[in-house]
DNA sequence: ACTAAATAGGATTCTTTTAGTCCTATATTT
DNA sequence: AAATATAGGACTAAAAGAATCCTATTTAGT
């Protein structure tokens, strides 16, 4: 349906609330300030660590902070790190895995012009332009 | 998954198909040329067609032909054709509709944008881009 | 040493969306 | 009348997305 998938939005609301507190914040506490699901924003956190744009601390007075200044995170990024790809179709994201028209199909490279100007645009924004 | 539909693919390949051949080819015809399910891609015509990109003719003989020129059909009126919108959060395309955090919500805003520009993207390419 | 508060992450379930199929009706050409 | 199209409703199956549950580990404070 295009849309961005709920861990995105997540992700971007966690990554704005870090922003702007610039310092430790819990997942509890991120949750409730968003109204969101705390267990599947713990995931989200999770997978923004993987990626190097928080880091971690555990055990009590635990939480997440930003590892890079809200300039230096593009869109692109939060996105991938929660596991998509800016593809508009899994031919321009994955090859011919699973696509059975692969040799004879005549979109694929046009779109795929398409999704490299879409990248673009995710790559133009950044979590600072959010605040 | 922030991908195109299978229906909006489908499309597009149906709308190459017929202008290429300029004429009128049926939804049988184009189903073996590109290897879709009949069905489905029956469902998709009559979409395009109640939208007023293709014309349809029942009967022996029958089929569908473009209503306007490959220059003058935008993606984005095929996928809003095809039942989607171009919008990347709920809340961007329906408004407070089903979404419980919409008033104290701080990233709906500078989607917005990001969305305008895509959807920029989508009306700039056309079906002749295609060929 | 113990407890409380955090993150880490596996496993599972529920819901929604998307894809695909089936069947019948209607129109048109030969 | 028969054959070949589109029109469209109803249904089923599969996949993806969202949410929940449970347990382990880490760490600060007492």
């Amino acid at each position: 349906m295009f849309r961005l998938s709920k861990r995105v939005e997540y992700g971007l609301m966690a990554l704005q609330h870090l922003a702007r507190r610039s310092g430790v914040a819990t997942a509890r506490e991120i949750a409730d300030a968003s109204n969101i699901p705390y267990d599947l924003l713990a995931k989200v956190m999770q997978s923004l660590k993987r990626d190097g744009i928080i880091d971690s601390y555990q055990g009590v007075k635990g939480g997440y902070a930003l590892m890079l200044t809200p300039e230096a995170i593009p869109l692109k990024r939060v996105i991938e790190a929660l596991e998509e790809d800016v593809a508009l179709t899994d031919c321009n994201a994955n090859g011919a895995q699973g696509c059975d028209r692969f040799d004879t199909c005549t979109i694929r490279e046009p779109l795929g012009g398409l999704q490299q100007k879409m990248a673009e645009t995710f790559s133009g924004m950044t979590i600072a332009q959010l605040l």
